[in-house]
DNA sequence: GCAATTCTTGAGTAATCACTCAAGAATTAT
DNA sequence: ATAATTCTTGAGTGATTACTCAAGAATTGC
Protein backbone atom coordinates (compact mmCIF):
# COMPACT_ATOMS: atom_id res chain seq x y z
CA UNK A 1 0.00 0.00 0.00
CA UNK A 2 1.15 3.60 -1.04
CA UNK A 3 3.45 5.42 1.57
CA UNK A 4 1.18 8.98 1.63
CA UNK A 5 3.23 12.43 0.33
CA UNK A 6 4.87 13.94 2.84
CA UNK A 7 3.41 17.43 1.77
CA UNK A 8 -0.08 19.36 1.11
CA UNK A 9 -0.05 20.08 -2.75
CA UNK A 10 -1.72 23.53 -2.05
CA UNK A 11 0.83 24.37 0.40
CA UNK A 12 3.46 23.67 -2.16
CA UNK A 13 2.01 25.88 -4.89
CA UNK A 14 1.72 28.43 -2.52
CA UNK A 15 5.10 28.51 -1.28
CA UNK A 16 6.00 28.73 -5.04
CA UNK A 17 4.00 31.21 -6.28
CA UNK A 18 5.56 33.68 -3.80
CA UNK A 19 8.86 32.89 -5.37
CA UNK A 20 7.76 33.10 -8.83
CA UNK A 21 5.43 36.26 -8.38
CA UNK A 22 8.42 37.86 -6.63
CA UNK A 23 11.08 37.06 -9.26
CA UNK A 24 9.57 36.33 -12.82
CA UNK A 25 9.25 32.66 -14.25
CA UNK A 26 12.75 32.85 -15.96
CA UNK A 27 14.32 34.45 -12.94
CA UNK A 28 13.37 31.62 -10.56
CA UNK A 29 15.52 28.86 -10.74
CA UNK A 30 14.70 24.86 -9.15
CA UNK A 31 16.99 25.73 -6.44
CA UNK A 32 14.63 28.49 -5.57
CA UNK A 33 11.50 26.29 -5.21
CA UNK A 34 13.53 23.75 -3.64
CA UNK A 35 14.82 26.38 -1.30
CA UNK A 36 10.92 27.92 -0.62
CA UNK A 37 9.06 24.45 -0.92
CA UNK A 38 11.46 22.28 1.29
CA UNK A 39 11.32 19.94 -1.37
CA UNK A 40 13.76 18.28 -3.13
CA UNK A 41 14.55 18.46 -6.80
CA UNK A 42 13.14 14.82 -7.59
CA UNK A 43 9.94 15.48 -5.40
CA UNK A 44 8.85 18.64 -7.20
CA UNK A 45 9.54 16.87 -10.53
CA UNK A 46 7.66 13.77 -9.79
CA UNK A 47 4.71 16.11 -8.40
CA UNK A 48 4.77 19.17 -10.72
CA UNK A 49 6.36 17.10 -14.00
CA UNK A 50 8.42 20.24 -14.99
CA UNK A 51 8.76 24.14 -13.94
CA UNK A 52 7.18 25.02 -15.94
CA UNK A 53 3.48 22.74 -15.38
CA UNK A 54 4.28 23.97 -12.13
CA UNK A 55 4.12 27.03 -12.74
CA UNK A 56 0.96 26.56 -15.17
CA UNK A 57 -0.52 25.34 -12.24
CA UNK A 58 0.32 28.52 -9.87
CA UNK A 59 -0.90 30.25 -12.28
CA UNK A 60 -4.15 28.74 -12.38
CA UNK A 61 -4.61 29.32 -8.84
CA UNK A 62 -3.86 32.72 -8.88
CA UNK A 63 -6.23 33.76 -11.86
CA UNK A 64 -9.01 31.60 -9.85
CA UNK A 65 -8.39 33.65 -6.23
CA UNK A 66 -8.12 36.85 -8.35
CA UNK A 67 -11.63 36.15 -10.22
CA UNK A 68 -13.36 34.98 -6.84
CA UNK A 69 -12.15 37.80 -5.11
CA UNK A 70 -13.44 40.08 -7.86
CA UNK A 71 -16.19 38.79 -7.57
CA UNK A 72 -16.94 38.18 -3.94
CA UNK A 73 -15.96 42.25 -3.93
CA UNK A 74 -18.45 43.02 -6.65
CA UNK A 75 -21.23 40.95 -5.01
CA UNK A 76 -20.80 42.64 -1.71
CA UNK A 77 -22.60 45.95 -3.42
CA UNK A 78 -25.73 47.28 -4.02
CA UNK A 79 -25.66 48.66 -7.52
CA UNK A 80 -24.10 47.75 -10.31
CA UNK A 81 -22.10 51.10 -10.56
CA UNK A 82 -20.86 50.63 -6.69
CA UNK A 83 -19.67 46.98 -7.89
CA UNK A 84 -17.60 48.51 -10.41
CA UNK A 85 -15.97 50.98 -7.93
CA UNK A 86 -15.22 48.54 -5.24
CA UNK A 87 -13.88 46.00 -7.25
CA UNK A 88 -11.06 49.10 -8.54
CA UNK A 89 -10.90 50.06 -5.86
CA UNK A 90 -9.73 46.95 -4.17
CA UNK A 91 -7.22 46.57 -7.13
CA UNK A 92 -6.39 50.09 -5.78
CA UNK A 93 -5.85 48.43 -2.20
CA UNK A 94 -3.87 45.88 -3.56
CA UNK A 95 -1.43 47.56 -5.19
CA UNK A 96 -0.38 49.82 -2.39
CA UNK A 97 0.34 46.65 -0.39
CA UNK A 98 3.68 46.45 0.74
CA UNK A 99 3.91 43.57 -1.92
CA UNK A 100 1.79 45.58 -4.34
CA UNK A 101 4.92 45.99 -6.67
CA UNK A 102 4.97 42.63 -7.58
CA UNK A 103 2.55 43.64 -9.64
CA UNK A 104 -0.29 41.34 -11.14
CA UNK A 105 1.98 37.65 -11.51
CA UNK A 106 -0.58 36.95 -14.47
CA UNK A 107 0.55 40.18 -16.44
CA UNK A 108 3.81 39.46 -15.53
CA UNK A 109 3.79 35.88 -17.14
CA UNK A 110 1.76 37.36 -20.34
CA UNK A 111 5.00 39.86 -20.99
CA UNK A 112 7.45 37.72 -20.20
CA UNK A 113 6.30 34.49 -22.15
CA UNK A 114 2.89 34.44 -23.94
CA UNK A 115 4.83 35.22 -27.12
CA UNK A 116 7.01 32.07 -27.31
CA UNK A 117 4.44 29.69 -25.33
CA UNK A 118 1.63 29.61 -26.96
CA UNK A 119 -0.35 27.15 -23.62
CA UNK A 120 0.50 30.15 -21.53
CA UNK A 121 -1.00 32.45 -24.07
CA UNK A 122 -4.07 30.67 -24.32
CA UNK A 123 -4.45 30.48 -20.76
CA UNK A 124 -3.87 34.35 -20.48
CA UNK A 125 -6.44 34.92 -23.14
CA UNK A 126 -9.23 33.06 -21.28
CA UNK A 127 -8.37 34.57 -17.96
CA UNK A 128 -8.99 37.75 -19.15
CA UNK A 129 -12.09 37.22 -20.70
CA UNK A 130 -13.65 35.74 -17.76
CA UNK A 131 -12.44 39.48 -16.21
CA UNK A 132 -13.97 41.13 -18.91
CA UNK A 133 -17.18 39.07 -18.54
CA UNK A 134 -17.67 39.81 -15.24
CA UNK A 135 -17.49 43.31 -16.78
CA UNK A 136 -20.12 42.87 -19.03
CA UNK A 137 -22.97 41.62 -16.91
CA UNK A 138 -22.13 44.70 -14.56
CA UNK A 139 -22.40 47.46 -17.07
CA UNK A 140 -25.03 46.02 -18.60
CA UNK A 141 -27.02 45.55 -15.40
CA UNK A 142 -26.14 49.42 -14.39
CA UNK A 143 -27.42 50.82 -17.95
CA UNK A 144 -30.66 48.49 -17.06
CA UNK A 145 -30.69 50.65 -13.85
CA UNK A 146 -30.09 53.58 -15.51
CA UNK A 147 -26.45 54.29 -13.59
CA UNK A 148 -25.17 54.76 -17.10
CA UNK A 149 -26.42 56.52 -20.07
CA UNK A 150 -28.52 54.34 -22.19
CA UNK A 151 -26.60 54.92 -25.03
CA UNK A 152 -23.69 52.99 -23.29
CA UNK A 153 -22.28 49.97 -25.34
CA UNK A 154 -21.25 47.52 -22.13
CA UNK A 155 -18.99 45.78 -25.02
CA UNK A 156 -17.23 48.02 -25.40
CA UNK A 157 -16.54 49.78 -22.40
CA UNK A 158 -15.42 46.51 -20.37
CA UNK A 159 -12.68 46.05 -23.52
CA UNK A 160 -11.93 49.29 -21.84
CA UNK A 161 -12.19 48.72 -18.42
CA UNK A 162 -9.85 45.84 -18.87
CA UNK A 163 -7.54 47.88 -20.75
CA UNK A 164 -7.27 50.32 -17.54
CA UNK A 165 -7.20 47.27 -15.36
CA UNK A 166 -3.79 46.23 -16.99
CA UNK A 167 -2.54 49.67 -17.19
CA UNK A 168 -2.75 49.98 -13.48
CA UNK A 169 -0.60 46.18 -13.00
CA UNK A 170 1.71 47.98 -15.04
CA UNK A 171 1.97 51.43 -13.01
CA UNK A 172 2.23 49.66 -10.31
CA UNK A 173 5.64 48.67 -10.99
CA UNK A 174 7.14 51.90 -10.95
CA UNK A 175 4.75 54.82 -9.52
CA UNK A 176 2.50 52.85 -7.09
CA UNK A 177 0.86 56.10 -5.46
CA UNK A 178 -2.08 56.28 -3.59
CA UNK A 179 -2.74 59.34 -5.32
CA UNK A 180 -2.26 58.14 -8.70
CA UNK A 181 -4.45 55.35 -8.88
CA UNK A 182 -6.72 56.53 -7.01
CA UNK A 183 -6.91 59.52 -10.24
CA UNK A 184 -7.36 56.99 -12.68
CA UNK A 185 -10.16 55.18 -10.82
CA UNK A 186 -12.08 58.24 -10.54
CA UNK A 187 -11.36 58.73 -14.27
CA UNK A 188 -12.72 55.67 -15.35
CA UNK A 189 -15.92 56.25 -13.11
CA UNK A 190 -16.32 59.47 -14.45
CA UNK A 191 -16.42 58.72 -18.17
CA UNK A 192 -18.74 55.53 -17.46
CA UNK A 193 -21.50 57.79 -16.43
CA UNK A 194 -21.18 60.22 -18.95
CA UNK B 1 47.50 55.27 -33.77
CA UNK B 2 44.17 53.61 -33.56
CA UNK B 3 42.38 51.73 -35.51
CA UNK B 4 38.88 52.32 -36.28
CA UNK B 5 36.07 49.88 -34.88
CA UNK B 6 34.78 47.93 -37.82
CA UNK B 7 31.62 48.38 -36.76
CA UNK B 8 28.78 51.51 -36.11
CA UNK B 9 27.76 51.47 -32.51
CA UNK B 10 24.07 52.53 -34.00
CA UNK B 11 24.22 49.50 -35.96
CA UNK B 12 24.89 47.12 -33.42
CA UNK B 13 22.27 48.73 -31.24
CA UNK B 14 19.56 48.57 -33.56
CA UNK B 15 19.77 44.73 -34.45
CA UNK B 16 20.68 44.27 -30.64
CA UNK B 17 17.12 46.09 -29.77
CA UNK B 18 15.52 43.66 -31.98
CA UNK B 19 16.81 40.65 -30.47
CA UNK B 20 15.85 41.98 -26.42
CA UNK B 21 12.26 42.94 -28.18
CA UNK B 22 11.79 39.80 -29.65
CA UNK B 23 13.31 37.40 -26.43
CA UNK B 24 12.97 39.87 -23.39
CA UNK B 25 16.70 40.88 -21.35
CA UNK B 26 16.25 37.53 -19.57
CA UNK B 27 15.95 35.22 -22.36
CA UNK B 28 18.75 36.73 -24.27
CA UNK B 29 21.87 35.00 -24.43
CA UNK B 30 25.13 36.53 -25.20
CA UNK B 31 25.13 33.92 -27.92
CA UNK B 32 21.84 35.70 -29.10
CA UNK B 33 23.43 39.15 -29.45
CA UNK B 34 26.37 37.38 -31.26
CA UNK B 35 24.51 35.85 -33.93
CA UNK B 36 22.61 39.04 -34.27
CA UNK B 37 25.28 41.44 -34.56
CA UNK B 38 27.81 39.56 -35.95
CA UNK B 39 30.32 40.59 -33.43
CA UNK B 40 32.12 38.40 -31.42
CA UNK B 41 31.81 38.54 -27.35
CA UNK B 42 34.83 40.22 -26.73
CA UNK B 43 34.03 43.05 -29.24
CA UNK B 44 30.34 43.27 -27.67
CA UNK B 45 32.16 43.49 -23.54
CA UNK B 46 34.91 45.97 -25.42
CA UNK B 47 32.17 48.30 -26.52
CA UNK B 48 29.29 47.94 -24.19
CA UNK B 49 30.86 46.67 -21.12
CA UNK B 50 28.48 44.04 -19.83
CA UNK B 51 24.58 42.72 -21.51
CA UNK B 52 22.65 45.01 -18.91
CA UNK B 53 24.56 48.14 -19.74
CA UNK B 54 24.12 47.21 -23.44
CA UNK B 55 20.67 46.60 -22.95
CA UNK B 56 20.33 50.36 -20.58
CA UNK B 57 21.90 51.86 -23.77
CA UNK B 58 19.19 49.64 -26.28
CA UNK B 59 16.30 50.76 -23.96
CA UNK B 60 17.46 54.69 -24.04
CA UNK B 61 17.56 54.55 -27.64
CA UNK B 62 14.43 52.80 -27.65
CA UNK B 63 12.51 55.65 -25.49
CA UNK B 64 14.29 58.31 -27.21
CA UNK B 65 12.88 57.28 -30.71
CA UNK B 66 9.17 56.32 -28.96
CA UNK B 67 9.04 59.70 -27.70
CA UNK B 68 10.60 61.51 -30.95
CA UNK B 69 7.72 59.59 -32.80
CA UNK B 70 5.14 61.00 -30.22
CA UNK B 71 5.98 64.36 -30.60
CA UNK B 72 5.99 64.42 -34.64
CA UNK B 73 2.72 62.54 -34.82
CA UNK B 74 1.30 65.48 -32.22
CA UNK B 75 2.55 68.22 -33.57
CA UNK B 76 0.99 67.16 -37.22
CA UNK B 77 -2.21 67.84 -36.17
CA UNK B 78 -4.31 71.16 -36.11
CA UNK B 79 -6.43 70.88 -32.50
CA UNK B 80 -4.90 69.64 -29.07
CA UNK B 81 -7.53 67.03 -28.83
CA UNK B 82 -6.69 65.87 -32.28
CA UNK B 83 -3.34 65.75 -31.33
CA UNK B 84 -3.94 63.49 -28.58
CA UNK B 85 -6.13 61.26 -30.81
CA UNK B 86 -3.06 60.96 -33.35
CA UNK B 87 -0.86 59.57 -30.83
CA UNK B 88 -3.55 57.02 -29.76
CA UNK B 89 -4.41 55.98 -33.28
CA UNK B 90 -0.70 55.53 -33.94
CA UNK B 91 0.04 53.35 -31.13
CA UNK B 92 -2.62 51.25 -32.20
CA UNK B 93 -1.13 51.29 -35.81
CA UNK B 94 2.10 50.70 -34.44
CA UNK B 95 0.65 47.60 -32.38
CA UNK B 96 -1.28 46.42 -35.33
CA UNK B 97 1.98 45.40 -37.30
CA UNK B 98 2.83 41.85 -37.65
CA UNK B 99 5.78 42.42 -34.89
CA UNK B 100 3.22 44.05 -32.45
CA UNK B 101 2.43 41.33 -30.25
CA UNK B 102 6.47 42.35 -29.44
CA UNK B 103 4.52 44.73 -27.16
CA UNK B 104 6.28 47.62 -25.52
CA UNK B 105 10.43 47.14 -24.70
CA UNK B 106 10.18 49.63 -22.19
CA UNK B 107 7.03 47.92 -20.27
CA UNK B 108 8.45 44.65 -21.16
CA UNK B 109 11.46 45.44 -19.41
CA UNK B 110 9.57 47.16 -16.54
CA UNK B 111 7.53 44.47 -15.96
CA UNK B 112 10.42 41.68 -16.22
CA UNK B 113 13.03 43.73 -14.11
CA UNK B 114 11.87 46.67 -12.76
CA UNK B 115 11.57 45.39 -9.47
CA UNK B 116 15.39 43.86 -9.09
CA UNK B 117 17.14 46.94 -10.99
CA UNK B 118 16.56 50.09 -8.80
CA UNK B 119 19.13 51.71 -12.04
CA UNK B 120 16.30 50.28 -14.16
CA UNK B 121 13.58 50.97 -12.52
CA UNK B 122 14.52 54.98 -12.32
CA UNK B 123 14.94 55.48 -15.84
CA UNK B 124 11.47 53.72 -17.29
CA UNK B 125 9.91 56.53 -14.24
CA UNK B 126 11.50 59.22 -15.88
CA UNK B 127 10.79 57.67 -19.63
CA UNK B 128 7.09 57.74 -18.09
CA UNK B 129 6.98 61.20 -16.89
CA UNK B 130 8.00 62.41 -20.05
CA UNK B 131 5.14 61.06 -21.78
CA UNK B 132 3.23 62.06 -19.15
CA UNK B 133 4.06 65.65 -19.47
CA UNK B 134 3.60 65.69 -22.98
CA UNK B 135 0.61 64.76 -22.61
CA UNK B 136 -0.23 67.26 -19.58
CA UNK B 137 0.85 70.02 -22.51
CA UNK B 138 -1.50 68.56 -24.75
CA UNK B 139 -4.46 68.56 -22.13
CA UNK B 140 -3.72 71.65 -20.62
CA UNK B 141 -3.88 73.38 -24.48
CA UNK B 142 -6.95 71.31 -25.25
CA UNK B 143 -8.88 73.02 -21.98
CA UNK B 144 -7.70 76.79 -22.93
CA UNK B 145 -9.11 76.13 -26.52
CA UNK B 146 -12.29 74.75 -25.06
CA UNK B 147 -11.82 71.45 -26.91
CA UNK B 148 -12.11 69.85 -23.45
CA UNK B 149 -15.00 71.33 -20.23
CA UNK B 150 -12.88 73.98 -18.12
CA UNK B 151 -13.52 72.27 -15.33
CA UNK B 152 -10.76 69.23 -16.52
CA UNK B 153 -7.72 68.55 -14.58
CA UNK B 154 -4.95 67.81 -16.97
CA UNK B 155 -2.67 66.83 -14.38
CA UNK B 156 -4.88 63.89 -13.23
CA UNK B 157 -6.34 63.21 -16.85
CA UNK B 158 -2.46 63.05 -18.18
CA UNK B 159 -2.07 60.27 -15.63
CA UNK B 160 -5.36 58.59 -17.14
CA UNK B 161 -4.50 58.36 -20.27
CA UNK B 162 -1.13 57.14 -19.69
CA UNK B 163 -2.80 54.44 -17.72
CA UNK B 164 -4.34 53.78 -20.59
CA UNK B 165 -1.48 53.69 -23.08
CA UNK B 166 0.31 51.00 -20.58
CA UNK B 167 -2.85 49.07 -20.61
CA UNK B 168 -3.19 49.09 -24.53
CA UNK B 169 0.80 47.86 -24.48
CA UNK B 170 -0.23 44.93 -22.16
CA UNK B 171 -3.80 43.70 -24.89
CA UNK B 172 -1.33 43.90 -27.77
CA UNK B 173 0.56 40.95 -25.92
CA UNK B 174 -2.90 38.65 -26.08
CA UNK B 175 -5.72 40.39 -28.31
CA UNK B 176 -4.35 43.08 -30.68
CA UNK B 177 -7.51 42.90 -32.71
CA UNK B 178 -8.09 46.07 -34.25
CA UNK B 179 -11.74 46.83 -33.23
CA UNK B 180 -10.85 46.11 -29.27
CA UNK B 181 -8.22 48.75 -29.91
CA UNK B 182 -10.03 51.15 -31.68
CA UNK B 183 -12.55 50.95 -29.29
CA UNK B 184 -10.42 51.05 -26.10
CA UNK B 185 -9.49 55.04 -28.01
CA UNK B 186 -13.01 56.21 -28.76
CA UNK B 187 -13.57 55.49 -25.06
CA UNK B 188 -10.53 57.02 -24.20
CA UNK B 189 -11.40 59.93 -25.91
CA UNK B 190 -15.04 60.06 -25.39
CA UNK B 191 -14.02 60.55 -21.74
CA UNK B 192 -11.67 63.54 -22.06
CA UNK B 193 -14.65 65.80 -24.00
CA UNK B 194 -17.09 65.00 -21.47
C1' DG C 1 7.78 -9.11 11.22
C1' DC C 2 7.39 -9.04 6.22
C1' DA C 3 6.55 -7.80 1.62
C1' DA C 4 4.74 -4.48 -1.42
C1' DT C 5 4.47 -0.10 -2.81
C1' DT C 6 5.51 4.71 -2.97
C1' DC C 7 8.02 8.65 -1.54
C1' DT C 8 12.23 11.13 -0.71
C1' DT C 9 16.88 12.04 -1.28
C1' DG C 10 20.72 14.70 -3.35
C1' DA C 11 24.73 13.95 -5.95
C1' DG C 12 25.26 13.99 -10.71
C1' DT C 13 24.42 15.20 -15.95
C1' DA C 14 24.93 17.71 -19.98
C1' DA C 15 23.88 22.11 -21.43
C1' DT C 16 24.02 26.84 -21.13
C1' DC C 17 25.10 31.14 -18.81
C1' DA C 18 27.72 35.81 -18.69
C1' DC C 19 32.10 36.97 -19.18
C1' DT C 20 37.54 37.03 -19.93
C1' DC C 21 41.99 37.34 -21.99
C1' DA C 22 46.06 36.28 -24.48
C1' DA C 23 47.26 36.21 -29.06
C1' DG C 24 46.95 37.78 -33.64
C1' DA C 25 45.06 40.97 -37.28
C1' DA C 26 44.34 45.59 -38.89
C1' DT C 27 45.16 50.28 -39.26
C1' DT C 28 47.75 54.56 -38.88
C1' DA C 29 51.86 57.99 -38.45
C1' DT C 30 56.26 58.21 -39.50
C1' DA D 1 58.83 49.09 -43.88
C1' DT D 2 58.34 49.80 -38.95
C1' DA D 3 56.48 50.87 -34.63
C1' DA D 4 52.62 52.12 -32.03
C1' DT D 5 48.19 51.46 -31.01
C1' DT D 6 43.70 49.43 -31.08
C1' DC D 7 40.50 46.07 -32.56
C1' DT D 8 39.02 41.37 -33.15
C1' DT D 9 39.05 36.69 -32.21
C1' DG D 10 37.11 32.53 -29.96
C1' DA D 11 38.42 28.99 -26.97
C1' DG D 12 38.06 28.79 -22.20
C1' DT D 13 36.39 30.06 -17.20
C1' DG D 14 33.65 28.83 -13.27
C1' DA D 15 28.99 29.24 -12.15
C1' DT D 16 24.39 28.03 -12.86
C1' DT D 17 20.67 25.84 -15.45
C1' DA D 18 16.66 22.35 -15.67
C1' DC D 19 16.34 17.90 -14.84
C1' DT D 20 17.38 12.64 -13.62
C1' DC D 21 17.83 8.36 -11.24
C1' DA D 22 19.50 4.80 -8.32
C1' DA D 23 19.42 3.99 -3.65
C1' DG D 24 17.35 4.22 0.71
C1' DA D 25 13.52 5.61 3.94
C1' DA D 26 8.73 5.41 5.17
C1' DT D 27 4.30 3.65 5.33
C1' DT D 28 0.93 0.32 4.39
C1' DG D 29 -1.88 -4.50 4.44
C1' DC D 30 -1.22 -8.71 6.05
Amino acid sequence: MPRPPGFQRSDVLQKATDVFWQRGYGATSINDLVAATGLQPGSIYAAFGSKKKMFLEVLDEYNAYFLGNARNTMQGETSSLAAIRAFFDAMVADTLKKDGVRGCLMVNALLEMSQHDPDLAERLCQHSEKLRQMLVAALGKAREDGEIPSGSDPESLSIFLVNNVWGMRVMCKNSPSRASLQSVVDSIMKSLIH
